[in-house]
DNA sequence: ATCTTGCTTCGACATACGTCTATATTTACA
DNA sequence: TGTAAATATAGACGTATGTCGAAGCAAGAT
């Protein structure tokens, strides 16, 4: 994917480093497993929502009672999608009295958008190393 | 999630187009829906080696043979899995003579990791805009 | 023309998934 | 102790999904 078509050509030979998993080399079967499995997770409209839900309410966290009233949903039918979003590792939930508090686990959307970034360093206003090129790691 | 609590405050009032979509506010239901069909996509381990073997592939594109082969499946099966990351938006196929040939649109993984990357650029390794901070959009 | 090869579509089938109601569990409070 | 409220679990049910074999369609080869 470098020299012989109208491609960009960052002039790197040993690239791996600096593309993301996804598109620097075959996924392996088992590093397959691992990410379809957290995609999946996010591949449903409710847990996507209870996610960014989650995310963006005050403090960081939100209690599931928070979250219910929001859908048009039973009470287990959330509960379902919180257990399905805290078994991917994208949330963790806590217990204060009464209440369950849920919040994102960083790292969980850290690594994700590592696979998915690097491959669009190039097209994207995310500022790239700059006079770059020369920055492949060893 | 600013200022009242332990975590980093970027000085910033006016925050959400720095934020991803994703934890910055919460998702409205058709945007949700339409995300979610894309993870949705990516939510199978076939189906993300597909992507990744696509985009790794020497050209930025591999034909459906170059990839039948890799796994123990029928061809309708991977013509199936094909479709459904068609019909997602992330890869795009062409027919030259007798092969069909695949490529990933990267604007579709561009837009992904928009959606994952700003909720965590504090603790990646990603240059974010350093004395930024007045970055804000109008 | 007909055959062959590469890929897609169709129809069937088993399993996985989203949702519900009913029931359990945990904690607070009277 | 007992009752009520907030979540979770269990079980059931319909739909969606992954897989296959068989059949269809293009495009080159004989």
């Amino acid at each position: 994917m470098s020299k012989q078509d109208g491609r960009v050509d960052l002039g790197l030979t040993s690239v791996q480093e600096c593309w993301s998993p996804l598109v620097g080399e075959p996924l392996d079967e088992s590093r397959a497993a691992e990410l379809s499995r957290v995609f999946k997770a996010m591949g449903d409209p409710v847990r996507l929502r209870l996610l960014s839900l989650i995310a963006s309410h005050a403090g960081g966290e939100a209690c599931v009672c928070d979250l219910t009233d929001v859908f048009e949903l039973t009470g287990p039918t959330i509960s379902h999608h919180l257990k399905v979003l805290r078994e991917a590792g994208l949330i963790t939930g806590e217990r204060r009295g009464t209440w369950v508090y849920y919040r994102v686990l960083p790292e969980a959307l850290g690594r994700l958008s590592e696979v998915l970034t690097p491959a669009t360093v190039s097209e994207l206003s995310i500022p790239a190393p700059a006079q770059g090129d020369a920055v492949v790691g060893t």
